[in-house]
DNA sequence: TATGAATGAGCTTTCATTCAT
DNA sequence: TATGAATGAAAGCTCATTCAT
């Protein structure tokens, strides 16, 4: 099995194509939340879920990998514009609360659709590279700002950062995935604020 | 989908039958490991694979699903065992930096597998169930070792345990996952210090 | 399946309807000729050979099977025009390697269309009427210059003149298919003279 | 579309399996014959002809195409058995008539066949050539006897032999499916008899 | 037990035709 | 008339599971 590439130029569509198209990616997006699975979740569900012919499916995608390809990007994209941290002070403790707090609080919202991401990333190897890139960007705003506080002296010089933001990463990510997808119950501001506290403290930063 | 039980209990079966069945699990998993994926493994695949002939296979058991769970099982269980800390003594930072080694290690090790099941999850509630089995067990081993430090002063007491435990255990299995599976290129030994000396801070142990 | 009646009569159109008309039916002839299939060719590459919208395709036939069945109509009379002998002498075996050169030139310009034709035939008793229309229309001129030869003594008068009329439509018409269609290679000087002569000993004509 | 090869080298079936194989083949045959087209029979009209599953077509077959090249390249040699004329004597004019009478007769039994040949011939290249190596086959033989008979001094030797055969097989050929396929209604004595005395003219045969 | 052929539900995809604009 | 999106019936193919030997 190959990957499809997304298709990356949506070319000229009416606007009556580019509703029933954008209805086909909304109702998709509901038919695979409900399925909770993406080898589940057949052509007719989302058509049906869409409110389309099962034909027109096919008026606009060329199969279900390359629909689930475009949203999962956006998936993806939502995810990390809303784990851009609304916080701009520049305590880092406070910085980094807020941000794991978001970033829980946005894979709670969209730990079904995570899930599904996951599971077809076994079957398609470009999914996998879509998600290290999700990942990656995450990382690199968090190894630009240990790497600012380690420059500041907040932080422990000795750590490599780009180690750290992926360690740091990968721990509140499968946290959430634990929390929100296993279904591992958790006392929510006992688990937000260890999360942080660990997160501080592997980096050495002083409470002040 | 139901989700079936793994047979717990296996029936008497013949020394030869035996054989077979354990031939076919042996099988299995390497014809899982060659394709990457649950649902593209086919009973075939299985079956030539273990040099069994395809009606065999439901002489031993009811569905690819169960045959599935059975070996799922397996593959946790031996990850728990290899992730049995060989490092006996009594300082926390060896035996942290010990652990982790040996963990993903482990990991490295079953890296295939663990998609699979992690893909498998999406299809079966009852194999989440599992994973968090497994989590489970290591979870509780670090939280008992969490809650002696606390007991002896090493660790920070203000922690909670139950939650700090889940947290790391996160990162060092989200980063096996980030590292084996999706394929990120790292520097090992940097790699593996970083984490132990990310668990080491978190938790506020001094290093001596 | 049942067989359209090609539409005889074109009901009133409009200059510009009319236009559109010619347009889809010179687009289906180039259509069908570059994908050499009917069944391969769909609607729509018609309508984009045509440069006419899909949908105004049913503005002006009802169905693809219409369409060519008026197409065909008009290929087969073509080839009945081409193929009336230009030569106006009288001397039977100069008419009879004019007819013969024209029709097999005709049938090689006219190819691919004979071929779809003979793979629509198939699927439209009616079109195999057509066929045997084509072929009598030939078949009759023959015929009446068999019986005028054999009159005038210049033809064996053992001969069945409509038999015979057949069969040599059939040698030349079969000749072609085989040359232009199958592919058969020949020094066309050498098959033009030899076809020629087989007529000509075939009816018995004695070579002045 | 490609045309695929015929399987030459069938692989060891078991007993069972080439029984389920040749039902495959004759259901085929029979379904072939009653839709009386090569795209309007389904597999489904196949299998439940050869009273076998819908599933079990594809346990011999990878297509349809597969299958009916198999199929083609069958009645095609049974014609050519057929075809071989049972008359040994030495007399070219009796023979040629023997000849004629046996091909027209395995070409009314296999009308229907040689018809969906035809049809399925536009669709894929690779059957024209199959069509063109039977005729190859009926022509050599009959240019051999032309050529022997030139030598003896019995039939004209300006002909071209190798012409002279393709269109003589051309005119046999052609006249079946006028006669048989195409419905043309002859007399079946005087047809005959003409076309036999056509041949032997057309090689300046001097009846004796 | 072992074997592998047989089964058929289920899914994807195509495309002639309809229809709203 | 012209347009092209919408429709959904068909058809091909897969593969887990059953079953006769």
């Amino acid at each position: 099995m190959t990957s499809p590439q997304p298709s990356t130029v949506t070319q000229a569509l009416s606007p009556k194509g580019q509703r029933t198209r954008d209805r086909l990616l909304a109702g998709a997006r509901r038919a695979f939340g409900d399925s909770g699975s993406y080898v589940e979740t057949r052509i007719t569900d989302i058509a049906k879920e869409s409110g389309v012919a099962y034909g027109s499916f096919y008026t606009y995608f060329d199969s279900k990998e390359q629909l689930f390809f475009e949203l999962a990007a956006a998936v993806v994209n939502e995810m990390y514009e809303e784990g851009t941290s609304r916080y701009r002070g520049d305590d880092p403790t406070e910085r980094i609360d807020a941000a794991n707090r978001q970033f829980l609080a946005s894979y709670q919202a969209h730990a079904v659709m995570m899930t599904i991401i996951e599971q077809a990333a076994a079957l398609y190897p470009d999914l996998r590279e879509l998600r290290r890139e999700l990942r990656g960007r995450f990382v690199e705003r968090i190894r630009v700002n240990i790497e600012r506080w380690q420059t500041r002296g907040l932080v422990e010089s000795s750590l490599d950062a780009h180690v750290t933001a992926h360690a740091l990463v990968s721990l509140t990510d499968n946290f959430g995935y634990l929390w929100f997808v296993l279904g591992e119950p958790f006392d929510e501001e006992l688990a937000l604020r260890t999360i942080s506290s660990l997160w501080v403290n592997a980096l050495g930063i002083h409470k002040q």
